[in-house]
DNA sequence: ACAGTGATACAT
DNA sequence: TGTATCACTGTC
């Protein structure tokens, strides 16, 4: 299989996240299509990025080989999963945002009991991993090589047409449009503004 | 707009 | 050790 986006230098992960868009991701007896993306530049070189200050025992897997799935638990309860790009030790990650079910509809739907509608199944990071069934296990397993829980494959059309804009949530970095998603698709995250920190 | 939830990172 | 923060989601 030739990965368009695997090969790219980290400087080059908004192109990557860009090409990401459309592929089909499997796990667990589902499949998405992805229609939503953030790049997140390595080490030093994006305020915004896990990696921003260095290695750390949640953050290493960024620091490897591309093609290796970044897992991350936020608030708790909530995992979100990034494919790593880039050369080995630049920690560029492209996080999955969200992604349209096109099979395994009804086990996505039965893990995903608050969905009012299927366009809303993985309409969010945590969302999306939660139809694939995937958690911290997944962490530091490859998507191209066929031995991790996840694995990819190509778009079935390329014909879309691809929005960006700021990264949802981050505070920092305001200016740099490296979310991107497949204009109009229903399947986007809502965007949240970052919540307002509480003034004292 | 806010609560739920607990791991993580960094300061002490 | 303590504590502030958090690449989110569901319900209000």
């Amino acid at each position: 299989m030739t990965v368009s986006w695997l090969d790219l230098p980290a400087s080059e992960v908004d192109e990557a996240a860009r090409l990401l868009l459309g592929w089909q991701l499997s796990a667990n007896g589902v499949t998405v299509r992805l229609t939503e993306v953030e790049a997140y530049s390595g080490l030093g070189e994006d305020p915004a990025s896990h990696a921003h200050r260095g290695m750390t025992a949640r953050n290493e897997v960024m620091f490897g080989p591309a093609g290796m799935l970044y897992v991350y638990q936020i608030y708790g309860m909530h995992f979100c999963a990034n494919i790593v790009c880039g050369e080995e030790g630049r920690a560029a990650a492209v996080l999955l945002r969200a992604g349209s079910v096109v099979s395994g509809l009804d086990l996505a739907r039965s893990r995903r009991r608050a969905s009012r509608r299927d366009s809303d199944l993985a309409a969010g990071p945590a969302k999306l991993m939660q139809v694939l069934a995937l958690d911290r296990t997944a962490n530091g397993t490859s998507v191209i090589d066929g031995t991790g829980p996840l694995t990819v494959s190509p778009p079935l059309a390329t014909d879309f047409s691809v929005s960006a804009g700021p990264r949802v949530g981050v505070t920092s970095a305001h200016d740099v449009p490296w979310r991107f998603w497949i204009s109009d698709d229903p399947s986007v995250s809502a965007y949240r503004r970052h919540t307002p920190r509480k003034v004292s």
